[in-house]
DNA sequence: GTAGTTCTATGGCGATCACCATAGAACTAC
DNA sequence: GTAGTTCTATGGTGATCGCCATAGAACTAC
């Protein structure tokens, strides 16, 4: 064999590419074969379960990709307010740069298909629930004074509807209403971490 | 002729409610036209420009609610805070009655084609537009000590965001933080509207 | 080197896609 | 009642949809 699953890997990049810009149905199987350069034989090989196969492992992949930018974001922030803002600015440049079609990976996918698939609906609600998982053990060393996981759906409304409506208007604006709602929706929350139990 | 343009009308709703579940390009003419109980061949009579200007139909017929929805709710509203909990309260009950199915007619729409249909993307810009400056007129007689267009924005950001979120986990929840990010947003903004220039 | 597994490569399946040609029925206007 | 317009009704177009059968190449294991 050329290299193990070296395919498999190019299937889902491209898939999670042309799944952000037109939706599930909007892509053919056709398109996203050639775009990733594999043979067509290839893909039930490594997708027995055909097309809603790889959009679950498209989403897994992808849903995987927001938590690790959380961490990374809030990791090093003096404060919560500063940590949210570095995350919301990448994903909105990383928006901009794209001409304003890749926006989430997740509901392109969702408005497409939910309820009608059950296991895509189940993926999607698996990845997004790892995120509010991580977004709590992200902000623990900050006193948010707040359900972190109400305030983890805040953060999630808030990007999702950004998304659309930067698409929209072709503008970072939305994100920068949904920055303000985000920190004042916990009023003076940029309170500096406790830095007594830092380890 | 039987009616005048009855079955235009039954195009468009019938299209307003499928591409609300499964988007633009997850709904197929065929679905159309047999759900909308009318003649194959009466379909390119009404809609010569195909499936694109049904949509684009569809985009304007639809879009025309939210300002009906806003106005109604604001207009006998005691409070700011108390109309907008009414606007919200409507939708998410609505979304819940089709059991999660029929979220933002514009949004399953937008994430399908933009920005590759051109004529999708002014329809969804235009109604997006009409909304807003139907927010300004209908927030006027509050004092809101806020750019109504910004409000306004941080509104469809809300929404947008709390209609893709409650489809996810079929919960009213993110509606409930949409308000409270709204209300939050502009601090103490339930202040009762002037009643000196009532008419 | 032979067997077995993994992956590539090609061709084509039935079904559905959006779209259109054509003919006739239903109604208005004169 | 005739002409003209509006709308219905049927049938079918080429293209694309997702899916699959089959064969062979590339590599591992013994």
């Amino acid at each position: 064999m050329a290299r193990p699953s070296d395919a498999k890997a190019r299937f889902i990049d491209t898939a999670v590419i042309l799944f952000r810009e037109r939706g599930y149905h909007g892509v053919g199987l056709a398109e996203i074969i050639a775009q990733a350069k594999a043979p067509k034989g290839s893909f039930y090989f490594h997708f027995p379960g055909g097309k809603e196969e790889l959009a679950e492992c498209a989403i897994r992949y992808a849903g995987g990709y927001l938590p690790y930018m959380l961490q990374k974001s809030l990791r090093d922030a003096p404060d919560f307010r500063t940590g949210i803002e570095a995350l919301v600015g990448h994903l909105a440049r990383a928006f901009e740069a794209s001409n304003w079609t890749k926006g989430c990976p997740i509901a392109s996918i969702l408005l497409d298909t939910a309820p009608y698939s059950e296991r895509l609906s189940q993926a999607i609600r698996s990845v997004t629930d790892e995120w509010i998982t991580a977004f709590g053990e992200a902000t623990r060393r900050f006193d948010l004074g707040e359900d972190p996981r109400a305030l983890a759906m805040r953060i999630l409304v808030s990007l999702e509807g950004a998304w659309i409506m930067a698409r929209i208007f072709k503008s970072r604006e939305p994100f920068h209403e949904a920055v303000d709602m985000i920190v004042a929706g916990h009023a003076i929350s940029g309170a500096p971490p406790q830095p007594a139990s830092a380890g």
